[in-house]
DNA sequence: CACTGCGAGTAGACACTGTCTACGGTGATC
DNA sequence: GATCACCGTAGACAGTGTCTACTCGCAGTG
């Protein structure tokens, strides 16, 4: 009963989140996750006044894993007293896991259209873990007197494989090592060589 | 009555192509695009069994209008003599142009959910154009035996910022100045310093 | 204890969607 | 001129998100 006597609100979620993770972003229905939370269609309204709002409560939880999970693996490297270029290749991996291992939920957490309203506030709570990320990038680049673009363009080049491999568009470029190749040069592009 | 005479598949394609361009792609239901074609919600499963398979049709002319865009964009830099590098920043930046430019078209030719089964066929569409692409970062990286990876790697730069850019998210990244810094940093970042 | 009032969840209606099927009606062929 | 294939219409069907009664249980108060 540990599920059950939780007050509705969590539960949705919780049941939007095993959804989106099961079925994918297609099965986010609203009736569907009222059944699968065991409530009728009309129920969420109490608590979440449209369906967006609903998607948008499951993408907060979906941005808090990603940022748990980026931050657990920095603080792994960091504690081993890694330099930054290897704090940031950390990063991007986790980053790309994650993105490999929750695909649904990676999916929902860039859909605009279905967070309209919400995006503002979601993509705010990444805001802290980017800084790091570009002071991370600063120490490794000092002759950049800011190195936020640098760290953007790093970024975005992560977020894009992870995109086009969801969409198999990288299959004719990824051999049998999978991304790996692709993100180590990524990687070397925006941070030069690797060091030995 | 140029439009109306067009057998009505043309016509269901363009209608489709009206809707996402002006409205966005949550637009394009099949009713939607029915009513704006003028004629009733059955008659498009004469020519597409299903309303996926219309979109798909809608994305393939997105695809080809991208292609089209970017071999001319090359076609002219490439006609002035212009060097690799010079090249790959035109196509660069007539990919984010386009992106920019037709973000509903830009949106749906990468909803893998809603062109399921076409994707692969929509992906191959693009590969003459991506083979260009490896050639010219190929004349570039001389040192490379295949610069598959890195063209790979580049493009996925590329779409991402693309993709973060219409999500709003590089809005802190970028000043008055727009996208340049970003492109910059990118073009900088897999294709070195720019020639002077 | 009886009563009231409120909040949570139910259930049905509404307009809308994509799919399926039966039905007209028009034009080409024999 | 009759036949027939094909194209588009129109309605049914299950499903959706939203909105609106309504019921029921349980708190606080007389």
């Amino acid at each position: 009963m540990t599920e059950q006597d939780r007050d509705l609100r969590a539960r949705l979620v919780a049941a939007g989140i095993e959804l989106v993770t099961e079925e994918g972003v297609h099965a986010l229905g609203l009736r569907e996750i009222a059944r699968r939370a065991g409530v009728s269609h009309g129920a969420p309204r109490r608590y979440f006044p449209t369906h967006r709002e609903l998607l948008a409560a499951v993408a907060r939880h979906g941005f808090g894993r990603l940022t748990d999970t980026l931050a657990g693996a920095d603080a792994l490297a960091a504690g081993t007293g890694a330099d930054p270029r290897t704090r940031i290749e950390a990063l991007a991996r986790a980053y790309l896991c994650f993105a490999a291992a929750n695909p649904g939920m990676f999916e929902l957490m860039f859909r605009h259209d279905l967070l309209e309203g919400s995006g503002t506030e979601l993509r705010r709570s990444t805001l802290p873990l980017f800084r790091t990320f570009v002071g991370l990038v600063g120490e490794l680049h000092p002759q950049d007197e800011d190195p936020t673009a640098a760290t953007a363009a790093l970024w975005a080049n992560l977020h894009g494989l992870a995109q086009l491999r969801t969409w198999g568009s990288l299959a004719l470029a990824t051999g049998s090592d999978g991304i790996e190749p692709l993100l180590g040069a990524t990687l070397t592009a925006h941070l030069g060589p690797a060091t030995r």
